[in-house]
DNA sequence: GTTAGCACTCAACACGCCTAAGTGCCAAGT
DNA sequence: ACTTGGCACTTAGGCGTGTTGAGTGCTAAC
């Protein structure tokens, strides 16, 4: 009962199952691999690791399948990270390095994270905090209502409409831009509203209404900012493995709709040591992925906005962890550059 | 043999089957419906409606189904719209109301759609050929890389990343900014090209580098406009109805997801009589929505942007496309006040 | 600690049978 | 000229049965 072979025997189970979706028994295995013992051993093995609680057998007799733990404990420690293939980095630097936009970059991101996976990605919009203001602009709609738009030095433009007393001139809307503009040009975000504040508190009383509104549109923008957004490519992905989902995707589908829920999903992602962060099955906090893995990785600035892929649990954790940080670094690389 | 008869035959058919998923058979048909006539009747009926090609049965003995053809022939001349019931009609003004921002709306209104009507639910940005130029920015992000904002009247903020020579200086920007504007401000998008070629001309010849590329990207902005994008919602709604669906949803999330191919969908669509467009199966120019069925009906100024839904052929056509229209018109309405 | 052998289990498949639902058609009825 | 009851016919689907094959656990020998 050696410790690695038992080892051995796990990635061997979780090789094949993830290859033919059907459980692997001890004939089976000793035939595939070579492992250098019959499959009287492997039997005995296998009887160990199930009480272990790391692979299941789905019905008396019939070959095993890994558990969630015993596909954590792969991840952990068995796997070995598969570099990709030249080709595929090839594939990923061209279509990356072709895009403009911010919006552009992302999108291109998940498409391409989609197809080389094989599964739904998912990117979340670069964390802002880093940024600092670079232009604000009001922009008088009708009367009454004026659009907020806030420029940020990483090339995010937000906007806004904002409610403001009718009678509200250009020129008003052009003096309150100066004041604003001085204070806060140049400001990292998470500092505008203080900032903010300082200004409208010296403003004439008879600005004091129309202030404070543009400038509680400025905090909103500057505060809850688009990291809170995401963008996913793939869902069709989702059907071909349908039959890893065990009664329908429709939970998945839900829980990838309800951007909430993949928000707080990724954000409670911590990366380990491998760069890249796993979750498996119901380790993860929502119902409907308990059948699901999602694997993600921080980019750009301190990593503090994630990308990463989701699928069924019976994925290929190797390759598509390879994937994942592959894209998240090529990614980290352009919006750097720009 | 009346034909009146045969019609409300044929409606029986649709409503029985739409409601149960099941063939639906002679017998059960004089059950459910009081038609005043007996099975044999009924029959000889069905008979002639299948030589009609307006329903099929699955297999030799077992009732019928309706054909795309039938669901056609419904949807023209059978079916009555069933206005929405009051609650929901709050429900829509509630929701659509307390939107601020364009894609607020849009986002509010295509969730709103989907749960309404337990579809895929798709909205078309609105056509911007109407609006006009409100105020253009030029941001200098790095050396030679400038981001530029154009904001249109109706409050839509599009922005790009424009590569210039590499000594551009912000003061060079402030000049263009001020001669584009001078020329384009108030103009409509469509022909903003040509104002700007006549502007571009008579820079002085250090500017004409910076100048192009500048221009080049605000054509883009104003050409190429947003009304190519499109916003969806429900997805999970197609696992739902799976069933109806005979292979897997693949093929339809795939479509979903090729923007390009539901654009010329939608934008093929014209609206009838009633003010909603219906595609019916194999009416669809794309394979993969053989078995789907989409209504949609234009909103906004000249009815030019798209809203609709998406869902397999067996569907409740009547209720579903009153959801649609009302949703059309609030949307419109909404967008027509701001 | 490993292996061969053996009895045992169980899903999956195939077959045959039966039933229920439904059809088409015909001859009689209005 | 329709409508209707009756009847023979078709077929999917449910159900029990038997068979097969992959796989297991256990024991005794190596």
């Amino acid at each position: 009962m050696s410790e690695p072979r038992r080892l051995e025997v796990l990635r061997a189970i979780v090789e094949d199952y993830v290859h033919s979706r059907e459980p692997v028994g001890s004939k089976a295995l000793v035939e595939r691999h070579r492992l250098g013992v019959s499959s009287a051993t492997i039997r005995n093995d296998m009887a160990l690791l199930e009480e272990e609680g790391l692979i299941t057998a789905p019905h008396t007799s019939s070959g095993r399948i890994p558990t969630d733990k015993g596909y954590r404990l792969f991840v952990d420690r068995i796997a070995e990270v598969k570099p990709l293939s030249a080709p595929e980095k090839r594939a990923i630097r061209a279509l990356l390095e072709s895009a403009d936009d911010l919006d552009d970059v992302l999108d291109r991101t998940v498409r391409l994270l989609a197809q080389l996976t094989n599964q739904v990605a998912v990117v979340q919009y670069p964390h802002l905090g880093a940024a600092s203001v670079r232009h604000i602009e009001f922009v008088l709609l009708a009367p009454g209502r004026v659009l907020v738009v806030l420029i940020s030095t990483n090339g995010a433009v937000q906007q806004r409409v904002a409610s403001v007393p009718a009678g509200t001139q250009e020129d008003e809307l052009a003096d309150l831009r100066h004041r604003f503009l001085g204070k806060v040009s140049g400001v990292r975000l998470p500092s505008v509203p203080q900032e903010l504040a300082a200004c409208t508190a010296e403003l004439p009383p008879a600005r004091q209404a129309l202030g404070k509104s543009l400038a509680h549109s400025l905090e909103q923008l500057s505060g809850a900012n688009r990291e809170d957004r995401i963008v996913m490519a793939g869902t069709a992905n989702l059907a071909r493995s349908t039959l890893d989902f065990p009664l329908t995707i429709g939970p998945v589908l839900e829980a990838l709709e309800e951007q909430v829920v993949m928000l707080r999903l990724l954000s409670e992602m911590e990366q380990d040591a491998l760069g890249v962060s796993v979750r498996i099955g119901r380790e993860n906090p929502y119902g409907g992925l308990a059948e699901a893995s999602v694997i993600a990785t921080g980019y750009g600035p301190d990593a503090l906005a994630k990308v990463g892929i989701l699928g069924p649990t019976r994925m290929d954790y190797p390759t598509t962890m390879a994937a994942v940080r592959a894209v998240a670094r090529y990614l980290s690389r352009i919006l750097d550059e720009s």
